[in-house]
DNA sequence: ATGAAAGCGCTAACAG
DNA sequence: CTGTTAGCGCTTTCAT
């Protein structure tokens, strides 16, 4: 007696598995399995499943499922830090697209720790997740494990140095837009506060801010920080620049965190912008600032997301084409005063 | 020949099972499945294990042991808005004691619509995840089905209609004390702006406001708005009030995002607090203003979540008491200038 | 302390 | 189109 009908007996209900919706309908256990996986089956057939199904309010088991495909329609999401409105906007894109197609979305927060990084790639083998999405915590960060899993990988927001779909940010573009506008607005001299240097997307709008600013500035190295892309380090930074024996006039952050902590030392000395020049690269979704008080260089997020989860499940469903990368431009805002 | 060694061959390896590991280390494959369990075998076979589950870089099988012990070591987080810091706070707090005791968090984002909430739940099932912890979208949130199947579940920052463990927010306090802290800085008309009435933290909120003012204020309803719990209802409701033929002189926000639409508004208008009193009930995590210009009443959002994550962990382990609440307190950051 | 063996619930050949 | 059957990789009695 292999498969006795189970039957909601005990505490905890006891699941109802396929073998019992089979005998209700008075069809075979595979017939059950093919009608929940779109197989053909004969008209009355699927009838008489799904009600035994409803009736017996029978819930497919996804670890079987996945035990046997061998793969879960699941996939990885890996990110740096989940309090930072940018990766939520952008997993939200994620999250529509796949569970569209559906599959489940795991959301990681690595913290910008490698090891914890690796931690979620070994849960998501473990697991027989179908793919992973990452924004890496660093450019060093080791993907032969999972990639050797013969798992899809996508990058965003980040480079690796594997050869990888990826969805990237146009930063040094995004970067001189934000410094133009402010010198277009009249500033002059302009400082810039970005993320770790060893992270390309910081590097890249230093690049982008310095570039900005070629042969205007002549020291210009004296206005450039490099802080965390969060805002406590924003805040010092910003501190250390006011100090300067000649400050800067106006400033350029290199993410909405950075430019939150910014702009939060301005306000607290008065300097209220336009009264000091603040041009951030990203958004400020929660500022309270009147919306129009800063430049801001709009990152799509979400749309990377969306962007990052299409690539993703195209290589789940086989595609084996050369690595892709895509570029997303940011869309300047300027702030309605100038100096 | 049912168990084949499988090693490494073909594209995209050849999983490496416990029977590999089993046949490399000369022992059987129920010893190496104890090994990684921390059942008792003996030191030297341990150890044969150990080295041959590195060797051959072996992966205990998530979805087999799942399968088999009809139990993930997974838990359910599901967050009616994963854009609100106060939530993915929260989920850090989750994470951090889940990960500890060896359990993933799948963060799941209903968005507020019972729909997508039900699908979560529906997947938490079937992916045998061993229990839910859930900030629901609604007080008619369905959970029968859940709980039917046995799992625990607990309920967070707001309550539900069954009898769970959970873990609030004195809202009530909250609000009084952001109210009365406004009274004494000498505001006098103060206005509320909370979220949907249908929802209890909301409702408790508003009632805190209303009791501070007791007997101050006759029109207090004139000076009452539901919005949604999102920055771009509590523009709206601004707006209105201060279009109000006496329009108030100070406002209590229901929530952080409230608080952000209010004091844009405001500061559009040239009221930046102090000229007009702000008080929000939660923190103002990503705020422009200077952090001491608005008093809040800090909702303890991570230790909710590390709370919460304990309970579940209790129950999944096997603990049966009556069910427990457990309510936190906010605590009072006074804006350091009055009117 | 260890091994043999029986499945957990599902899917995928393979027949028919 | 449908049923039979053999496992996916792991845990867990039950013996030894």
């Amino acid at each position: 007696m292999k498969h006795p009908g189970t039957g909601p007996i005990g505490r905890g209900r006891q699941m109802t598995t396929i073998y019992d919706v089979a005998s209700r309908a008075g069809v075979s256990p595979a017939t059950v399995s093919r009608v929940f996986n779109g197989t053909k089956v004969s008209p009355e057939k699927v009838e008489a499943v799904r009600r035994a199904a409803a009736e017996l309010d029978f819930t497919p088991n996804r670890a079987a499922r996945t035990l046997r495909r061998r793969s879960a329609e699941v996939i990885a999401l890996v990110i740096p830090d989940i309090e930072n409105p940018y990766f939520t906007e952008m997993a939200r894109g994620v999250e529509d697209v796949a569970s569209e197609a559906g599959y489940s979305v795991v959301l990681c927060n690595s913290d910008s720790q490698l090891e914890k990084e690796q931690t979620y790639l070994q849960i998501a083998v473990a697991e027989n997740m179908a793919g992973v999405i990452i924004a890496t915590a660093s450019p060093t960060t080791e993907l032969d494990g999972i990639l050797a899993t013969g798992r899809p990988v996508v990058a965003v927001d980040r480079a690796t140095r594997y050869d990888l779909d990826g969805v990237v940010m146009a930063n040094r573009e995004a970067a001189i837009a934000a410094t133009s506008s402010l010198v277009e607005a009249g500033y002059r001299r302009i400082a810039y506060i970005g993320g770790p240097e060893d992270i390309d997307t910081a590097a890249d709008r230093a690049a982008g801010w310095r570039e900005a600013l070629a042969g205007t500035q002549d020291d210009i190295e004296t206005l450039q920080r490099f802080s965390t892309y969060r805002v406590e380090g924003a805040r010092a930074a910003m501190e250390e620049l006011l100090a300067l024996p000649e400050p800067p006039d106006a400033v350029v952050a290199g993410n909405n965190l950075i430019g939150v902590g910014a702009i939060q030392v301005l306000t607290e000395r008065g300097l209220t912008p336009p009264a000091f020049g603040v041009a951030v690269v990203g958004s400020l979704p929660f500022t309270t600032l009147s919306p129009t008080a800063v430049t801001m260089v709009r990152l799509p997020a979400r749309h990377m997301g969306t962007t990052a989860a299409r690539l993703l499940l195209e290589r789940i469903a086989g595609d084996a084409q050369p690595a892709r990368t895509v570029v997303l431009r940011g869309e300047l805002h300027r702030a309605s005063a100038s100096r």
